[in-house]
RNA sequence: UGGGGUGUCGUCAAGCGGUAAGACACAGGUCUUUGGAACCUGGACUCGGAGGUUCGAAUCCUCCCACCCCAGCCA
């Protein structure tokens, strides 16, 4: 295994293997797999999954197989297969040669299915579905046996092969287990074991008529693996009677041990396929790539890193609670890394002219900036200065409130890397009263030093010289939902998405170097956040910048309560 | 109402009978040419509730309460 990506704490799951490490359960073997259904894109709850999985067989030198859980061909598709392979191994993990598919197991699953037959511990039911609901019983009340139950070994053999050889329509027929119908565990109420649909699979084309169905495929594809652990979410916990019942009935030496855990849940998001589809159908959103997107394929695209994703998911832990984390522990993952891969550069998001009345009109110079203020190995570069700059708008302010350490009439701001300014008039736009242009003087002893004097200045705030500055657009995300658990809420949880989750900027102005930044390369934006040059829809002509996360940004709270 | 789970700081989460880790968030402070980063400090007199066992209980026992999952020919 190529990767090493330890948790650096213990959780229940990794216990219970020290204990099986311990007794020799299974001779000192760890096997784990990621088993998705190929019906949608990964999301960050995979991830979770993921990193356990196959962080879990790292630690223990064991293997973790990636094996597409397709046996309903209803959704599936190889796009999805693609997506998945990608993402996982986007991710960090490697699968080397162990990449499996259900369907392949389908000839297997079948003789399987024969032999449960031949022992008398399945039957063919030709109920249809509503008869078979009716006879589930409820919570309360066990339920009644169907009356083809008791049907011969010999009938059921040739009723299902005549099921496999097309012979009959969709849902004349199921093969059931026979268990109890009185089970307090409604799971184990003689469950349907497999279907007739007349389905193209995406792999196996027309090849069956049959598919089996998730709680008979599951444990014996983990089976035919020799999978040792057999980790899943808490939703299947009902189910694990049943899986083991079919590894027992057919008496397999291979029998591993479903473990579960408690799937994540995100704050201000939702982590369901089913909604995920759902907002990719309406058009809430671009696409399964959407930055706003919970999906590996949106936060790629994003700007966050596989390294980010991996921290978040071992610092969350793994445990049984239903937890909704707190969407500022992802992000501060993100700023975590960032901060310390990320040159930092000069951008402004919403530009508002500066003149230097007394800096030369024909002069350039340039600025040596840090790549990283604590890096000294990312080196610097040199950003051009003029007499005619663009300051960010947020930066000014006509009548500053209490505490806006930035510039004003009056006041003095060091512009980072070059001089101190001094404010000196301002132009308002006649018809709307709004502020178009400042003009400050410069003090030519103040050049990227101290002042001489050693006054202090208001603050420092962002700048780009006018004419050297490229242009750009940003697009500025935010939470996709306003409330914080959607699904929580009452109605429809597309009432919470929110309208501002999407801002678009096209007349930011950037510092030159900039120019031709590679897509989905990653910067600092200084005093403003991280962002991305958007891999699908920037241009050498047209950059196109997604903001990552803010920085940590003390002022707008101060801000926000000065206001109060 | 049957069965299966879970309840420890605002959010996660350690703790496994010897007197409540850590992280994020929050609040103060130091430093700073990013209101960034870094660094320091603060916070559960208490572990869903009530009883009980014990020298000693978040940990063991009893009862109660709350929340989640299960009645797809989805996974």
């Amino acid at each position: 295994m190529a990767q090493a990506h330890f948790s650096s704490s213990s959780d229940f799951v990794r216990e219970i293997i020290e204990e099986h490490m311990k007794t020799n359960r299974f001779q000192g073997r760890v096997a784990t797999r990621f088993p998705p259904e190929p019906n949608g894109y990964l999301h960050i709850g995979h991830a979770k999954s993921v990193c356990l999985n196959f962080g879990i067989a790292a630690q223990y030198g064991g293997t973790c197989n990636l094996r597409m859980d397709d046996t309903d061909p209803s959704g599936e598709s190889l796009e999805y297969v693609e997506s998945i392979i990608n993402d996982v191994r986007w991710l960090g993990f490697d699968w080397e040669d162990r990449l499996f598919y259900a369907s392949d197991y389908f000839e297997q699953l079948y003789q399987c299915a024969v032999r449960l037959i031949k022992n008398g511990n399945a039957y063919v039911c030709s109920l249809s579905a509503d008869e078979i609901r009716e006879r589930r019983g409820t919570l309360t009340e066990p339920g009644k046996e169907s009356p083809y139950r008791n049907r011969s070994n010999e009938e059921n053999l040739h009723l299902f092969e005549r099921m496999r050889a097309g012979e009959f329509e969709d849902g004349t027929h199921v093969l059931r287990a026979k268990i109890d119908m009185a089970s307090p565990n409604i799971t184990m109420r003689d469950p349907v074991l497999y279907r007739i649909k007349r389905a193209t699979h995406y792999r196996t084309g027309g090849q069956w008529r049959i598919y089996p169905m998730y709680d008979f495929a599951h444990c014996l594809s983990d089976s035919i693996e020799k999978i040792t652990h057999s980790i899943c979410t808490l939703e299947f916990e009902n189910n694990r009677p049943l899986y083991d019942w079919i590894l027992d009935q057919l008496k397999l030496d291979s029998h591993p041990r479903q473990i579960e855990f408690a799937r994540l849940n995100l704050s201000y998001t939702v982590l369901s396929k089913r909604r995920l589809i759902e907002l990719v159908g309406k058009g809430s959103v671009t696409g399964w790539d959407d930055p706003r997107m919970p999906t590996i394929a949106g936060m790629r695209r994003r700007g966050y890193t596989p390294d980010a994703i991996r921290n978040f998911c071992d610092r969350i832990g793994v445990a049984k609670n239903d937890s909704l984390i707190d969407m500022a522990l992802l992000e501060h993952c993100v700023r975590e890394d960032l901060n310390e891969r990320a040159p930092r550069v000069l951008g402004v998001l919403r530009p508002l002219r500066l003149v230097i009345d007394n800096y030369p009109e024909d002069q350039v110079e340039e600025f040596e900036c840090f790549n990283h203020p604590q890096n000294s190995a990312m080196g610097s570069r040199k950003v051009p200065f003029s007499r005619v700059l663009y300051i960010e708008q947020d930066d000014f302010q006509e009548n500053p409130q209490r505490k806006f350490n930035r510039l004003g009439p009056g006041r003095e701001v060091r512009l980072r890397y070059s001089y101190i300014i001094k404010y000196a008039s301002m132009v308002k736009d006649e018809q709307t009263g709004e502020i178009t242009e400042v003009h400050c003087t410069y003090d030519p002893e103040t050049r990227n030093a101290p002042p001489p004097d050693g006054r202090k200045v208001e603050g420092v705030i962002h700048w780009v010289s006018a004419e050297h500055s490229i242009s750009a657009e940003a697009r500025l995300y935010d939470r996709l939902f306003q409330v914080a658990n959607p699904l929580g809420e009452e109605g429809d949880f597309t009432k919470y998405l929110n309208p501002k989750s999407l801002e678009r900027i096209d007349s930011c102005r950037l510092e030159p170097s900039l120019k031709g930044a590679a897509p989905g390369s990653r910067y600092q934006f200084e005093r403003l956040g991280y962002f991305c040059v958007d891999p699908i829809d920037s241009s050498p002509g047209g950059l196109v910048l997604n903001r990552i996360v803010t920085l940590r940004d003390s002022w707008t709270k101060v801000a926000s309560r000065e206001n109060k």
